[in-house]
DNA sequence: TTGCAATTCTGCACTGAGTGCGGGAACCTG
DNA sequence: CAGGTTCCCGCACTCAGTGCAGAATTGCAA
């Protein structure tokens, strides 16, 4: 790994905690790109050779979660079926995220609550990540799914334990692990009951 | 109706159709809201009394598309369950949409899949369908249905149907509009059949 | 018809996100 | 340390969106 490199992987790092940081005291929408990037010491011109969007501070690891869930899928055990394959899945995601305490994990919940754009984001990923998982999924059972079921069934999937959440979190009520643990068994079951017979 | 809230109406719809003109032909990015409020003939800042953000036009009758979707939970048969009360409610909204072969449905196809705006206000708007549609499903089948669970079966079927369309339309296969809309409507059919046994 | 109050329209000035460009600085290779 | 390559970053710009205040329009009553 060259100078080049660490340099800016330390930098890429520095915004996202200056961001982090920011938006904990100001604010998202108080917060202005021009605020991040001098908090981690670039250019304001710089920032967007770093981030897209002020909304890609959010999701860094997007990447290498959908990574997790593609790995959780090749190492799949000889007899699963698909939707076995879906449910360890999602325990790699989870335990990836759960793992990684960030600052950042809290916030970002928060943030796609209230934010529209930083929602809108996250849906976006979210909505790509499940046409990857699809595709690998496919890949994996050929002659038993195609493109279309396979992405019909990782939507039903996603679309159950995170309307649970959204649910979950729409009653300002119940928001402990415990509960949220038990609505995420709960939805996954209710996903995946048709296709069990 | 008084000629405030005609002349109100004539105006929404006038933007709505210039934008749909100027979309097609510049392109969504290159039109400018100052476009869009010149075609209309009223000030570009008057714009935002009726549309809070540029995105907001492609999606113009997403209350009504809700609302008929829950006229179909309110008018469901004495013996359904659940899940057939979410199938003809989600038949109503794509029933809805088809017949009004409104200048907008195609484009907005079409935007949906290339600009990011576009498509994270479309999917924000679903979730927040989604939430509402569960709110009526569990209020339909007290006792029955808790709001999560309600909302976790809600995601389900919209994320598969979404799912589906989606792995539909990441083949760049060119079809024409009414084989488009035969593989749609199969789409739809093949993510829902789990559910009808 | 006229006068007045309540809305609505709209120009102006402003902030902030994001982009294209070009010069200069930092890094890498030999 | 000289060369090319890559990256940084200031400048000027466009456009979305907001706050404000005055002008225009509409609704209503006399």
């Amino acid at each position: 790994m060259s100078l080049r490199e660490r340099k800016r992987a330390r930098t890429r790092q520095a915004l996202v905690d200056a961001a982090a940081e920011l938006f904990e005291s100001k604010g998202y929408d108080g917060t202005t790109i021009a605020d991040i990037a001098a908090a981690a010491e670039i250019g304001t011109r710089t920032f967007f050779s770093y981030f897209a969007a002020k909304e890609d501070l959010l999701f860094p690891e997007a990447e290498a979660r959908l990574q997790a869930a593609l790995d959780a899928i090749a190492d799949r055990a000889p007899g699963d079926r698909p939707a076995d394959v879906l449910l360890v899945s999602l325990r790699h995601v989870s335990a990836e995220s759960d793992e990684i305490v960030s600052p950042m994990a809290a916030l970002r919940l928060d943030l796609i609550r209230t934010v529209p754009s930083v929602r809108g984001k996250g849906l976006q990923l979210q909505q790509d990540a499940q046409l990857e998982i699809a595709r690998h999924l496919a890949a994996a059972f050929p002659g038993e799914l195609d493109l279309v079921s396979a992405a019909a069934l990782t939507g039903a999937f996603v679309g159950a334990v995170t309307g649970a959440l959204l649910a979950l979190f729409a009653e300002p009520e119940r928001r402990e692990p415990a509960a949220l643990h038990e609505a995420m068994q709960a939805a996954v079951d209710q996903a995946l009951a048709p296709w069990r017979g």
